[in-house]
RNA sequence: GGCCCGUUCGUCUAGGGGUUAGGACGCCAGGUUUUCAUCCUGGUAACAGGGGUUCGAUUCCCCUACGGGCUACCA
């Protein structure tokens, strides 16, 4: 009896998609890929006060940016649509209907002003109001009223929730894949709203009908979870439904201080907490972060392959999943790993490809060069790089001569006899003919020899003059690439300028 | 407060009754680069505490502490 693996992503549209939720979107896919199944999208909109426009697309966006879309869900309808929960209003009703009528779930009138003045009168003498077995009798509901009482306040109008009716007295065994067998005494547990007075689902009904319908055989969600998943397996057995099995996943926390990773840790610690940028937050992708680099770090949060591989593409994830795997404990976000893992996946990405992205970026300084050119540059600087945005400070010089010199290398380095060498220097360039490195270096390196001159006394002050700094690659390769009338100029115009 | 989950270097983690407790990030040092960075080599640094069980516990059990989550007609 092994049917086809289905877990979904369920996230509410009220908000940008976070580092979060896009872990939990991303094991959901290993784990779907893995075992040759599908992913679905679901949103899950019921509250309508929260709803925020743009936030659907935002995820979707998000999703297809990582590279793990959905098979399933908006805009993608398959079987089991539609895939937005405000578009299966109708559906709820009859189910939570259906547990009243099997004795599981029960009317209730209580105005959110007496709920709550009971929870103060419970606070102010040290106790915790739980809505449950203990004083249902006690409260307005469809348990504690006659039939006619309820006909009567229904047929009135009155506003009215369902509630489940939570067990008295059962000790509940939950199983979850990465926690194993939970206990929970069903005594502690309230009778959670399953319909709101709104005329919809709460998140707990619409959940679990959903997962059902969908056809859904895996659950994995966030650890915030865990505390519902009595209700969850409740729910299935009421309805008589075969539950998924579970997995809830690790927090991802704040990378310094108490809780979780929240949007503020961004905003101090300067780097990105959501995918895509929104309204005033950097997203990773344009902070420069690639797609790949992100999904191998935020993998390897929580989830480790047990083997000391560090690098992973998203297919070698897929391959080497498992939920057995993942970690108990939360962990913290290193915003310097993160960076680390950019810079690893920046060094494996072609030439070719780093030079367009470059290119754009010098299109918009209003740079032009060669296709060709900008490919040779990206080579010779990127294994110091960690973005691409780190490129145009690299590699300044390549494109055009210093526009000023680091003083403290100009103090160090030249010296009352400096300009007089560097004049010989410009001189020597000049009978090479054929101007690339190699060439560069032999001729240079013999007319020092020739002089008797140090490497001390011409090196350094040349690529002060060449680079305006002491960085840079291979002085005579960046020689060879800028060419010689450039070379010999920058020699000119530091000698009017040191 | 109540309930639930967790706890190995600063961080991410491997391991698991007998190990020199392994790797990665970061940091430090050396080497390479007649520059800077990369890179290479090395170093720093951990089983929360207390009780059991055991010949032996970091590993199993209990307690405490600490951390986290939940405790809405939010998801």
């Amino acid at each position: 009896m092994s049917q086809k693996v289905r877990v979904r992503f369920a996230p509410s549209p009220t908000g940008p998609l976070h580092i979060g939720g896009l872990r939990t979107a991303l094991f959901n896919y290993l784990f779907a890929k893995k075992n040759g199944g599908d992913f679905v999208l679901r949103i899950e909109d019921t509250d309508q006060n929260r709803f925020v426009e743009g936030a659907e697309g935002y995820i979707i966006d998000a999703l297809n940016w990582c590279g793990i879309p959905f098979d399933e869900g908006p805009g993608k309808e398959g079987d089991f649509g539609p895939y937005r929960q405000s578009e299966r209003k109708q559906l709820y009703k009859s189910y939570a209907l259906e547990l009243v009528e099997k004795g599981k779930a029960y009317y209730a009138f209580d105005t959110a002003e007496a709920l709550d003045r009971h929870r103060k009168d419970h606070e102010a003498k040290g106790k915790t109001f739980i809505y449950n077995w203990h004083n249902r009798l006690k409260l307005t509901n469809s348990l504690s009223l006659t039939n006619e009482e309820v006909k009567a306040k229904i047929d009135a109008g009155d506003d009215y929730v369902i509630r489940f009716k939570s067990p008295e007295n059962d000790e509940l065994l939950l199983q979850d894949r990465i926690r194993g067998e939970i206990k929970i005494d069903s005594s502690i547990l309230d009778d959670k709203v399953l319909f709101k007075s709104d005329g919809m689902p709460t998140y707990h009904l619409a959940n679990i009908v959903d997962d059902h319908l969908m056809q859904i055989t895996h659950v994995i969600r966030g650890e915030e979870w865990l505390p519902s998943l009595a209700l969850h397996t409740l729910l299935y057995d009421a309805f008589g439904w075969e539950a998924p099995e579970f997995a809830h996943l690790p927090l991802i926390m704040k990378p310094v201080g108490k809780g979780k990773l929240s949007k503020r840790d961004g905003e101090k610690g300067g780097f990105p907490v959501f995918p895509l940028t929104w309204n005033q937050s950097e997203g990773y992708r344009e902070a420069g972060f690639f797609p790949e680099a992100v999904v191998n770090f935020l993998a390897l949060l929580g989830w480790n392959p047990g083997t000391e591989q560090e690098i992973f593409s998203l297919k070698e994830l897929v391959r080497t999943f498992s939920l057995e795997r993942v970690n108990k404990s939360g962990a913290r976000f290193d915003p310097e790993k993160n960076n680390w893992y950019n810079q690893q996946w920046l060094q494996k990405k072609s030439d070719g490809e780093l030079a367009k992205a470059f290119a754009l970026e010098l299109d918009r300084k209003a740079i032009s060069a060669e296709p060709n050119y900008i490919e040779q540059v990206v080579s010779s600087i990127k294994e110091r790089a960690t973005f691409v945005k780190d490129f145009w400070e690299l590699s300044d010089y390549f494109f055009q001569a210093p526009t000023s010199y680091n003083q403290k290398a100009v103090k160090k380095q030249w010296k009352a006899d400096t300009p007089e060498i560097m004049q010989q220097v410009a001189d020597l360039l000049e009978t090479i003919s054929d101007f690339d490195s190699q060439n560069i270096e032999d001729t240079v390196k013999a007319w020092i020899g020739e002089k008797e001159l140090s490497f001390g006394k011409v090196m350094p002050p040349l690529r002060l003059v060449i680079v305006g700094d002491m960085k840079g690659p291979h002085l005579f390769d960046i020689m060879g690439l800028i060419g010689k009338q450039e070379s010999i100029h920058r020699i000119k115009i530091a000698m009017t300028q040191l």
